[in-house]
DNA sequence: TTGACTATCTAAACGCTGTTTACTATCTTA
DNA sequence: TAAGATAGTAAACAGCGTTTAGATAGTCAA
């Protein structure tokens, strides 16, 4: 006991994070606890809070690790050639099935809240609002009469809808009939809301 | 102690769902547990236990509470004699102030999962899809060239949307610039959705 | 009216949780 | 080599969901 060093602070981090996902993966949301994080790392839980604040803390850094995994992978789906709708339409796929594989940490990314009406660190929004822009520039693409403000506010509208479909199919609140997939309803979303988008701005 | 059916069973539950109800609007989901809803209702745990089966079947008799309330309102609203768009509108902007007003319980509401793969009991599902047909009603009288599976994924699509918004937003994850409000996403997303829908269908 | 039975409710326990504390063992520096 | 700082542990705390045994009060038959 009392090893000093064997890992650098930064090293104890990243076990930290790898260890929660593969709990979240394995064994859901209920399984992650600090002890079993600790013990997957080999170590005690008093560790644990010399590398994070507290477990809000961990969670926070799980959640912003995972949007820059996801904001990696849309940003090479984005260099294609195919139409802008095409484009986001790929992105959406990809971020649905993203959702499907990883539920519990999925679900962690965007049900987690502050505490108390605290607000969410800026470095968090940032991610968040990276991804927003992927969508934005695809949408700048079709060369509509909007200015910077309005295509903001599509991009946003637009991803949001696709994150709704994402969230209630994931959360099986989605009670679809027959074998209709929840790809559907977020090609469905994005051709309508594009096409609308199209023919109002003309 | 040991009073005998001084409450009801019954009644035992509507208390205790509207001691959970106070909680969460008062202390936040953190803020919700099984002692602090028995304290409230002037009973022991043990009791809480009689009544439901554990937590999580109290917090699915919340929620359905919640679906049956927003029902009710939005049905209510329905019964206007605006054009369809206008309709939808004004429901998804009860739906969101009804986030809004009630942050902690919606966020229950919806993030709220079973555990390990577990469906949710077919009384809950039928709640929502109540919910759903209210905007297919909606969007029925466009009189679209849509049989009922396109007018059904139609509707869970742009009810899906809305809800995205009213997640993100809800949950601080849509960082707006200026003073844009959720209201301009949801306006925009029924509008142009309705409207690629009307163009797409002819 | 008494006694047995049953339903209601409580108190206490179990194992878990997040978090803090006191402490020990190791490494680093003087 | 001694002193000090650091890394890590073990144990405690209060609270959690849930289960248990037991006590109390009401009901009904004799």
């Amino acid at each position: 006991m009392a090893r000093r060093s064997e890992h650098s602070r930064e090293e104890l981090k990243e076990m930290a994070l790898a260890a929660a996902e593969k709990i979240l993966d394995e064994e859901g949301l209920a399984g992650l606890s600090t002890r079993k994080v600790a013990a997957a790392m080999g170590y005690t839980v008093g560790t644990l809070y010399l590398v994070f604040r507290n477990l809000d803390d961990l969670i926070l850094q799980l959640n912003a690790q995972r949007l820059d995994d996801l904001y990696e992978h849309l940003f090479m789906i984005r260099q294609g050639n195919d139409s802008p709708q095409e484009v986001v339409k790929t992105l959406a796929h990809f971020y649905i099935q993203y959702a499907r594989e990883h539920p519990a940490a999925w679900h962690l990314l965007f049900s987690f809240r502050m505490p108390q009406g605290q607000a969410l660190p800026g470095w968090f929004e940032a991610r968040i609002a990276r991804l927003f822009a992927l969508v934005e520039e695809q949408l700048g693409r079709l060369g509509l009469k909007l200015d910077r403000q309005g295509l903001k506010l599509a991009a946003s509208t637009l991803w949001s809808g696709v994150h709704g479909v994402c969230d209630l199919s994931v959360g099986d609140k989605l009670s679809l009939s027959g074998n209709t997939k929840p790809e559907e309803l977020i090609d469905s979303l994005i051709e309508r809301y594009i096409s609308g988008l199209v023919h109002d701005t003309e």
